[in-house]
DNA sequence: CACGATACCGAACATGATGTTCGGAATTTA
DNA sequence: TAAATTCCGAACATCATGTTCGGTATCGTG
């Protein structure tokens, strides 16, 4: 027996209502009522499938990780050898980011935020783990470089989106990926001097 | 006329409450009135002086703004030179950052813990602003490359507390210098040659 | 098509947190 | 000591959360 029709259609609604609502207004000001008015669902029957509204997030959010992995498998063929491709993938992840400008905004200062943060941070870890071929050990530990990449990650994409919005998806990555890459050091001093960007 | 002593003694007993509960449960699931009960206030006399909970942590948070401001004093005196002082300023914040172990696992994950960031990242701009002599232009914004740093002090932290807790304070400070350095390159291709670590 | 199963509705209810009000008591400053 | 300020605490209004349950609509299946 296949799943229920109406299963999906109620969840679905409850997805594409948090999302609208969150593009509308702050995360922390959407009750759940709010959320049923906005898909037409019952009070019961929204706790029959979610039990909070940060779950109901969560749950959305293999949304997110669809398109993840719909861009990474885009990079793996699009690459030219195995060592490019995380960079295609954050490339093209840098184009699809602007389009959630308004729900980022939503979410920022939330718990909403991080809840998607981890879930970025998750799927990073499984595709960057993927491809750990016949790597040369590092100084820092894999999973704090993970970290460390999601978290500039949103260092990048918080800041391009709330101070220079102008910038193009290309500049923006470039930031982000100089930073991975090189650091950029404590001011005052610079950084070992071969590793500072060009000018 | 000074500050009348009724206030200030409220408000150090409400903030030290707060603090006491965080470290022993989660910060959302500390309300109002537990800060109440612990602190022996009122609540009309809460209200009167907070209007959230919320607020209350960020005004508690002049205290955290102190301590940094003598760490930088210190770093600034033991420094040789200008540009050694942020990373002795760094130095000596991660020598006292593991004895809020207990605060930050009981705001990881909530808004307490965007706010806590946020002021530390306010207080590093100040900081490293004030001394941003004779710089080379650099190709990475400044305010990006402070949120940055911010960033990967608040990753490097937390992964020390939740991964590897028995590393020293040095051991983990060195990895942040490395990051913030150097950076680590995305996995699969080494970031330019120069700038790997030894080993 | 028809039947049994399942999901949805909606109203009602219990619970608990938030924030306000106000008169009287206590403390502080001057 | 006198005036001003602050604190207390109880009562109250409001709101969001989460649960219960009987009736109704929709679904999958034979």
């Amino acid at each position: 027996m296949a799943i229920d029709r109406r299963v999906v259609r109620t969840r679905t609604a409850l997805y594409d209502a948090l999302v609208t609502l969150i593009r509308r207004r702050h995360y922390d000001a959407i009750s759940v009522q709010d959320v049923l008015d906005e898909a037409n669902v019952g009070r019961s029957t929204f706790y029959a499938h979610f039990k909070s509204k940060d779950e109901l997030l969560e749950r959305s959010l293999e949304r997110l990780r669809a398109l993840l992995e719909h861009t990474w498998q885009a990079a793996l063929s699009e690459a030219d050898d195995a060592e490019a491709i995380p960079y295609a993938y954050t490339r093209a992840l840098f184009e699809h980011v602007a389009e959630f400008r308004d729900v980022q905004a939503g979410l920022s200062g939330t718990r909403g935020e991080r809840i998607v943060t981890t879930a970025l941070r998750d799927n990073l870890t499984r595709f960057l783990g993927s491809i750990a071929g016949g790597e040369p050990p590092r100084t820092v530990p894999r999973d704090l470089a993970i970290g460390f990449i999601a978290e500039t990650f949103i260092a990048v994409i918080t800041w391009w989106r709330e101070k220079r919005p102008d910038l193009s998806p290309a500049e923006a990555e470039s930031l982000f990926r100089q930073l991975v890459d090189k650091g950029v050091g404590l001011p005052g001093r610079p950084s070992s001097p071969a590793c500072r960007g060009v000018q």
